[in-house]
RNA sequence: GGCCGAGUGGCAGAAUGGUCAUGCAGAGGAUUGCAAAUCCUUGGACGUCGGUUCGAUUCCGGCCUCGGCCUCCA
């Protein structure tokens, strides 16, 4: 298994830290609102992962976290009058439907920042008694000049940073590159008692914490979105080497790029975003987790209206058609060798994807299992008759056809029909799938 | 300004140092009780200028264009 990585720039071999076992960690949501198509991305780009590495590995243990306080959520509660707790859980609960929807495996935890805040006081306590992090006017502030290896994962020197601040700097900061570890809140704001008075966490804090709380100091894998380079996981660096003495805290970082509209980034600010549920209505949601996957994770995924679902349609049905026509017995297959080398070279989707079309096309027994594996075809549709119930009906209609009797043979069909129930001659043979 | 990435046939979009993507559209054909669909064949491309090489769309360098990050962001 092989995995690019940021820190180096380059592709280099998985081999896990502790024998067998990969320790994993993603970026999760900030629950505040329904996640958008570029989101979803991530998180289907790093369940295939997920699905390689437990494949590859004896174990794998995964950690997503849930971002449940955050500015931005305080923000949107206000708006919405919802208390924070009532908006967190039912962003919460989009959230995971939007993965069961996608056919994302849950990961071993899935912890939640409000829930660690024993671990987060317990890092900036470390940190202060280190001389990395300083009070000011109720503020904790990470002291970015007391790690020499900051911005080591974007490449960014502290004069660039310096040259190219946009924002102002805020009074309590000693260096303009700062970040905050706590924050005061006030009046009603969310908050929890601390030795540095009443407040809150930093965002950059919680991954530091929850990561080394179930992974430990150095673990193999950590996740995000390309956008979350800097100052997000140079931040958590900063954090978790200085708090836990490690020179680096975790080996590989692999990072997805993002999905574009009209050659722009999909996000909430500038309004151009759609969500699975907005296609929902037209399209399987297998066939949305396809056209996510169509592109290499790492490559900006233009999303063009409709071509781009269009296409991953197009291809599911071709896929599709070779599942009925295969038939609905032959599925104990394993496999195919070709599709697990693709995606243990730098998760390589696109050729996995080109390779499934390839078994379609030659009907290979190893197409469902293949596509089951890429996340495709998992969903099972109920209907009320048995497969024996059905292949017993093809027969009947193929003897009824056989002496032309095809107002019966027209009769089964449409029988079976109004049981969701389709039927298609083909060349060779009746195939059958559920509507 | 700094760091990073992208530029492929009519459209979309992959891989790749020499031979195939794939989907839609186009052309020709096959199959068919009906329905629905499928299959086969075929044309057409690698931003630009150099370099490395027996050979580059693929590697290296310059240039042009576009995008991302440098503020919250998957």
């Amino acid at each position: 298994m092989r995995l690019y990585n940021t820190i180096h720039k380059k592709i280099e071999p998985v081999s896990p830290i502790e024998p067998d076992i990969i320790k994993m960690y993603v970026c999760g949501p900030t629950v505040y609102g329904d996640i958008h198509l570029g989101n979803a991305r991530a998180f289907v780009v790093f369940d295939q992962l997920y699905r390689i590495l437990l494949h590859s590995f004896k174990r794998v243990l995964y950690v997503r976290n849930i971002t449940d306080v955050d500015d931005k959520i305080i923000h949107a509660a206000k708006e919405k009058h919802m208390s924070i707790d009532d908006l967190t859980t039912k962003t919460n609960a989009r959230f995971q439907e939007a993965m069961d929807l996608l056919n994302v495996l849950p990961p071993t935890v899935q912890p939640k920042a409000t829930q660690h805040i024993e671990q987060m006081i317990h890092m900036i306590v470390t940190l202060i008694e280190k001389g990395h992090a300083y009070v000011e006017q109720g503020h904790v502030l990470f002291s970015t000049p007391s790690y020499d290896n900051y911005g080591c994962l974007s490449q960014k020197s502290l004069d660039d940073l310096i040259s190219g601040a946009r924002v102002e700097v805020a009074p309590y900061k000693k260096d303009p590159r700062d970040f905050v570890l706590w924050k005061p809140s006030q009046g009603d704001d969310i908050g929890w008692d601390s030795p540095f008075g009443f407040g809150r966490p930093g965002w950059h804090l919680e991954c530091s914490a929850m990561s080394h709380h179930y992974l430990g100091n150095t673990f193999d894998i950590h996740g995000g979105g390309i956008d979350l380079i800097f100052p997000h996981h140079d931040n958590e660096i900063a954090q978790s080497c200085c708090a836990f003495s490690v020179p680096q805290m975790a080996s590989i970082w692999v990072h997805n790029g993002h999905l574009m509209v009209n050659h722009q980034k999909m996000s909430k600010s500038l309004g151009n975003f759609i969500t699975i549920w907005d296609l929902l209505d037209r399209y399987d949601c297998e066939v949305i987790r396809l056209a996510l996957l169509m592109t290499h994770y790492r490559h900006p995924l233009n999303w063009q209206y409709e071509s781009t679902i269009e296409q991953a349609q197009n291809i599911y049905d071709k896929i599709k058609r070779s599942l009925d026509y295969i038939g609905h017995a032959n599925k104990d297959e394993d496999v195919d060798a070709d599709i697990i080398s693709y995606l243990q070279d730098d998760l390589n989707t696109p050729l996995a994807i080109q390779r499934l079309i390839h078994l379609s096309q030659e009907k290979a027994p190893s197409l469902f299992k293949s596509a089951q594996f890429l996340g495709l075809f998992c969903k099972k549709k109920v209907i009320s008759l048995s497969d024996q119930e059905i292949e017993s009906w093809i027969h009947k209609r193929k003897d009824a056809k056989m002496v032309k009797n095809f107002q019966e043979a027209d009769r089964i069909r449409t029988f079976l029909k109004d049981q969701g129930v389709i039927l298609e001659d083909t060349k060779d043979q009746t195939i059958w799938y559920v509507s």
